[in-house]
DNA sequence: CCCATACTATACCTTAAAGGTATTGTTGCA
DNA sequence: TGCAACAATACCTTTAAGGTATAGTATGGG
């Protein structure tokens, strides 16, 4: 598969026509169906109904349109952003960050970073906590906002703070009548939703441990791949899953009850290359000081709107 | 630009040599450098640093070695998809959808439905209110979820419900130091943030009409393109912002204050196109009618947790 | 410091595939 | 039913990707 091939059946999808998609695209008719057949015939399916006119989108062809046009946009802003960090010669920071930041405290940091250092391009990329230490060595990362601990020589890392961790629990059932700390006992026997699958060593480790560790069983241990999944499948009534507090903010139709133990807690780390003295890097650091100190409360260890 | 092109860069760019990517690749080595050095050439910029042994990524190589290696997993997901939907025939039901309604109750509509048709292929995509019209015309969408009323004759639109409208405050001014519901009036002579700067009309047009018809008058009127935008800059004191209620749960940074006007509400419009009596629109319209009933809380006016 | 080594770039040729022209089917409407 | 509009097929031309041979360049050991 081609973008070419892809540009060519958008053009019909939207001409409706393919003499006319032709014309749009500079090119005479009878190449622009070769074209599509053969892209046709490498997804083994069907795209358009000729035997109609005007031609008609199977199925198929709806979704690999709209799917088609998104890839080609995403196309054109890299291209864009590749140029734009090559041309001004921008330096380039790239974050790599676990979701669970996301709910938390990385956007305003961001924010502030930008503001502060408008020269930087920030390039933002989603890496498990174990997938950001060799994307820091390959240089495709400068620092990673993660959740497990690791002891690579190359890898500084630093415990930002430790986040306390909440029970996600189905609106309606009997854990979810109250609002008050849950012990850790209440989970043994429950069914438990963990995530993410893989790679391990991951967060879902970590959660496992926790119990292990409080000989704790639960009744039944399902993984799944994201959090996004895993607290949908407790809105299901599925199980219980448990998270860092910060993530509560994912969705509201499901009950969190914090955790009543004291090893209930997650850290958030922030890791760089060991050898990194960058300026940009020292600036993360003040800024994330910043904003611990303008909002104390991320620290109190209830924490209702956690950080990073 | 061509995939190709981005397929040969990632390689180069992982085994940070050209000789054994060209192996990778099963091409020769001349070649492999000859595309490389066209694709620099198309997009204006170095991507490699060559005098150096093994090469290293310029930032803007890192840069589009991350976005490429998204856009190639993107493309192979569309291909799946593809493939999925025309080998096994599966019928696909394509929902449009403005933001708003994923903060609401859209996801669990959508896991309703999945449970309901498992037969079914659902494509989500997000678009703007008037932008749901003529997809649904051109056979796009089969159903949309949108915030503004319309009259054309081969569309059929159901409100599914008025939502309370919101006002988004920064934390810690005077208008945020209350819970109680806010005036209209008392957002005269605010800076005002509204969203999507395009295309008209859209929701910010709503709102501004809507003060308008109350002979309010905002301070300054800043259009932004998404309402993630608008919040960041909320939270940001960069003024205030009115939002429906359910997107609330966008964010926890900011207050929220109800709006003090039984005209203060944004309706949820269901559309669909006139003629269609598929068994999938009506099973739709059925859960969306359970899921209220479930819930009646949605209905109610101060709707914390509101609906489609 | 220079040469051996392990690379990447250049030059030039071969081959595959995209695009064009002419023409022959199809579809749908008058 | 026949004509107008349009897509598919057949076949040729041109473009560009890929291969081979070789020259140029960066590290590392002697």
């Amino acid at each position: 598969m081609d973008l070419r091939q892809m540009r060519y059946f958008a053009a019909v999808a939207r001409e409706r026509n393919f003499t006319r998609a032709a014309e749009s695209l500079h090119i005479a008719q009878p190449p622009l169906s070769r074209q599509i057949q053969l892209l046709e015939e490498e997804l083994g399916v069907t795209l358009i109904v000729r035997k109609s006119r005007p031609i008609r989108l199977t199925d198929a062809g709806r979704l690999f349109y709209e799917q088609a046009m998104q890839v080609l946009g995403r196309v054109d802003q890299m291209k864009d952003a590749t140029r734009r960090v090559g041309m001004n010669r921008n330096r380039l920071l790239s974050i790599g960050f676990v979701a669970s930041t996301l709910y938390g405290g990385l956007p305003v940091l961001v924010r502030k970073l930008r503001r502060h250092a408008p020269e930087l391009d920030i390039q933002l990329l989603e890496l498990l906590s174990i997938q950001q230490i060799p994307a820091l060595k390959e240089g495709r990362i400068d620092v990673g906002f993660g959740r497990l601990k690791q002891s690579d020589p190359n890898i500084a890392s630093t415990v930002l703070r430790e986040e306390r961790l909440v029970a996600a629990l189905p609106e309606g059932t009997p854990l979810a009548a109250s609002d008050a700390p849950l012990p850790l006992s209440a989970i043994g026997g429950q069914k438990l939703i963990v995530y993410p699958k893989e790679p391990r060593p991951s967060y879902a480790d970590q959660v496992l441990s926790l119990l292990q560790d409080a000989e704790i069983h639960p009744g039944d241990v399902l993984e799944v791949r994201e959090i996004q999944t895993a607290l949908g499948l407790v809105a299901a009534e599925s199980g219980i899953c448990i998270i860092p507090s910060s993530a509560r903010q994912m969705r509201s139709d499901v009950r969190y009850r914090v955790i009543d133990s004291p090893r209930a807690v997650s850290p958030v780390i922030l890791s760089h290359r060991a050898g990194d003295g960058s300026h940009h890097l020292g600036l993360i650091k003040t800024l994330i000081h910043d904003m611990y100190a303008e909002n104390p409360a991320w620290l109190a260890a209830n924490n209702l709107r956690p950080p990073l």
